[in-house]
DNA sequence: GTTTAGCACTCGATTACGGCGAGTGCTAAC
DNA sequence: GTTAGCACTCGCCGTAATCGAGTGCTAAAC
C-alpha cells in the first residue's frame, strides 16, 4: 500500500486535531474539516489503511484513531512545516533575556523558566559543558602560605577559579614559573582531555612539582566537571495538566525519573552533538520515557555548542512549536552567554 | 471536660492507627488493642467526647474518627516519647556521611537525600547561610590588570573568593593597603550587615575609594547571599505514595508549591533560629501547606546555627520517628561541616 | 455512676444495569 | 473510486440496589 497525498492530509489532519484535544479523532470530525471534502465513510476506508501501515492506533473498536509513535515520526519528517512565533511571543523570550543576567547560573535557571513558562511543557537545561572548553592559559597566584588560586583562562575568554593547596615554602616566583610552563605545554588542550599520562612527559622543574600540579589539575578538572553536571528543572508537575497523565502511577513513575536526574542528564549529554533532536515515545532509550517525546537543542559560546536544554512532554507535542521556539530561546541563550564572556575577556 | 488519663490513652491509641493506616479509626479496632480493656461502646463515648473537645473528626456519619491538627499539637507536645533509632538506621544515617564529601553543596545534597530515604517524606535542606558569618579579614589579590580577587575569610576558618573589577592603575600595595583597612574595620561584623552608611564614616585612602569598595562588598554579599538562597530538595514524588494525595488536584497543587521553592526557602529561612519545630496543618502560614506538616531542624557550624533542614509529609506524620532521625542527621551534618572548615583553617 | 450489649440507623463504596452516543465496518448503490 | 445506509460495538454515565463499617442511643448489668 502507498502513503499517498491524500492519506498523508488525513494523517495530518488526525494528527493536528489529536495533539490539541487528546481524545480519539473519528471520520466525522475529520469530515467536516474546510479542507477536506471527502466523506466521512471515504476517511474511514483511508483510517482503516492508515491503521494496517502502521500510522493509527484504535484504543478500541468503536473509539476513534489516534497517532501511532511511527505517525509522530512521519509527521515530525515529513508533514509538519516550521511554525512561526507571533511577535509577541518573540517578544516575550527576548524580554526575559534582556534584563540583568550576570552569572552562568542564573542565565541557565531563567532558561529553564522561560522555556517551561513558554511551552507549558516541562524543561530541562544542561549547563554549559565548560569542562570541554580549550584552555588558553593558567594562572597560579599565592594567596596565603600553603594556598594558591589557579585561574583558568579559556579560548572563549571566560575565567574561573579554584582555590588550592600548595607544598609549603614554594615561593610565588616558583609558581608563577609552573604556571606559564603549565600553559606552554597544554594550550588549546581541552581541559578534560589533559591526562597523568601528559605529565609523566614533562621535565625540568615541571616535572618535580608533578604531583602537586596533577593535584591541582584535577581540582580543577573536578570543580568544572561537576557544573557541567547539573540539570535545571522547571515546570515538572506541568505534565500532570495532560490527561495522559491522569493516571496516578504513571505520573509518579514519569516524575520520579525526572526528579533522578540521571536520566536527563545521560539525554542531554548525548544530544549537546545535534543541533536539534526529537525522540518519540520508544524512541527514547530509557523505559521511563516511552511514553513520552522528548526535544532538545543546543546551544553555544561563541561558535562552540557548549550544553543542551530541552523539554519533555506527551508524544502529541505540538513539535513545530515547541521547535520554533527552541530555536528563538537557543538564540537567545547563546547570545547572552556569548556577550557575557567576550565581556569578561576585556 | 477534662482530658483524663483513659481519653490521652485513647486518643493515642487512635493516633498511633491512623499514622500507620490512613483510614478513619473505628471503636472496634481501638477495643481490640491489647492494652486497652473496655467495649466498644465505652470507646465510642469517649471518642463522642474527644470530638467534642475537637481532638477528633468525622469524615462523614457512620465513618470512623480521624485526628485533628489540634490533637497532632497534643500529641507532639505531650503524649510522644521521643523514638529511638536502631542502631541499623544509626550506622545507615552515619556510613552516608563517612565518605569523601568536599564541597559544600554535595553534603546539602547528601543530606537531602538521606533524609528524604530514611523518612520516605519529601525533604528539604536550606543550604549555610554563610552570609551571616562573622568577618574575620578580607584578602585583596590581584589577577589581571583591572581584575583582583576579594578572599574572605570569616571567623569559623571559612574562605570564599570572588572575582571583582579594580579601578586601572591600581597598584597591589595600595590594594593590599585597603584590604587591611577594611578587615580591621569590620572584623567580627557579620557580612550581611555591613551597610552603605558605615562606608561614609571611612576616612583617608580608603574613604577616596570608597565607591570601589562599596561596590566589590555588595558583589561579594551578593555572591554568597545567592549561595544561601538556595534550597536542595529530595524525594519530592514521596508524597504520591500517600493516600492523601490521591486526589489529582491536590498532589499537584503541593507540587507546584514545592517546585517554587519560594515558600520552602522562606519556612526554612524562618526555623534557622530554633533547633526543632514542628508546624502541624493549619499552623501552616502558606496556604498550600495547610493539609500537611512540615518539621525542621538546623544544623551547626562549630556553635553557631547555620542552616536548616525539614521534611514535608501528611499531617498523620510519624512525628516521634522523623524527630528522632532527623536529630541524627543534624548531628552527623554539623560534624562534617565543621570537620570540614576546621580542616580548611589549618 | 460507669460499663456494656443490643439495635436501628446512616452513609459511602461497590456492583449491576440500561440507555446513550460516538464511531466503526460492511454492503450496496452511484 | 466514492458515498449513503445500517447494524453493531463498546466505553461512558446516571440510577438503583446492596453491602458493611461504624455510629448514637437506650436499657440493662455491674
Amino acid at each position: 500500500m502507498e502513503l499517498d497525498a491524500r492519506k498523508m492530509q488525513i494523517l495530518q489532519a488526525i494528527i493536528d486535531d489529536y495533539i490539541m484535544t487528546a481524545a480519539p479523532v473519528g471520520s466525522r470530525t475529520i469530515a467536516k474539516r474546510a479542507d477536506i471534502f471527502l466523506s466521512p465513510a471515504t476517511i474511514r476506508n483511508e483510517m482503516a489503511d492508515l491503521e494496517e501501515m502502521g500510522f493509527l492506533e484504535q484504543p478500541h473498536t468503536s473509539a476513534g484513531r489516534i497517532p501511532s509513535d511511527k505517525a509522530y515520526r512521519l509527521y515530525v519528517n515529513s508533514i509538519m512545516q516550521r511554525a512561526k512565533l507571533t511577535d509577541a511571543e518573540v517578544r516575550y523570550i527576548r524580554d526575559h533575556y534582556s534584563k540583568r543576567l550576570d552569572e552562568v547560573d542564573e542565565v541557565v535557571k531563567q532558561t529553564a523558566w522561560v522555556l517551561s513558562s513558554v511551552t507549558k511543557y516541562t524543561a530541562m537545561v544542561l549547563a554549559p559543558q565548560l569542562h570541554t572548553i580549550k584552555l588558553k592559559y593558567i594562572h597560579l597566584v599565592p594567596i596565603a602560605e600553603d594556598k594558591a588560586l589557579a585561574i583558568i583562562v579559556t579560548d572563549t575568554g571566560m575565567t574561573r577559579d579554584s582555590v588550592i593547596r600548595i607544598p609549603r615554602g614554594m615561593s610565588p616566583d616558583a609558581l608563577e614559573r609552573l604556571g606559564k610552563a603549565m600553559s606552554a605545554r597544554f594550550q588549546n588542550c581541552r581541559l578534560d582531555e589533559i591526562t597523568l599520562a601528559e605529565f609523566n612527559a614533562l621535565s625540568g622543574e615541571v616535572a618535580a612539582e608533578r604531583e602537586f600540579l596533577d593535584g591541582m589539575l584535577r581540582s580543577v578538572q573536578r570543580s568544572m566537571a561537576k557544573d557541567g553536571r547539573s540539570v535545571e528543572l522547571s515546570g515538572a508537575t506541568n505534565i500532570l495538566n495532560y490527561p495522559e497523565y491522569n493516571d496516578r502511577d504513571r505520573a509518579r513513575a514519569l516524575l520520579t525519573a525526572i526528579e533522578e536526574r540521571d536520566v536527563l542528564y545521560k539525554m542531554l549529554s548525548e544530544a549537546t552533538n545535534v543541533e536539534f533532536s526529537v525522540r518519540i515515545g520508544n524512541e527514547n532509550e530509557d523505559e521511563s520515557m516511552q511514553d513520552c517525546s522528548v526535544v532538545t537543542a543546543t546551544y553555544k559560546i561563541g561558535k562552540n555548542p557548549i550544553g543542551s536544554f530541552g523539554v519533555i512532554g506527551p508524544t502529541r507535542m505540538d513539535y513545530a512549536r515547541v521547535l520554533a521556539m527552541m530555536g528563538q530561546i537557543g538564540r537567545s541563550l547563546s547570545e547572552v552567554l556569548t556577550n557575557m564572556f567576550e565581556e569578561e575577556r576585556n
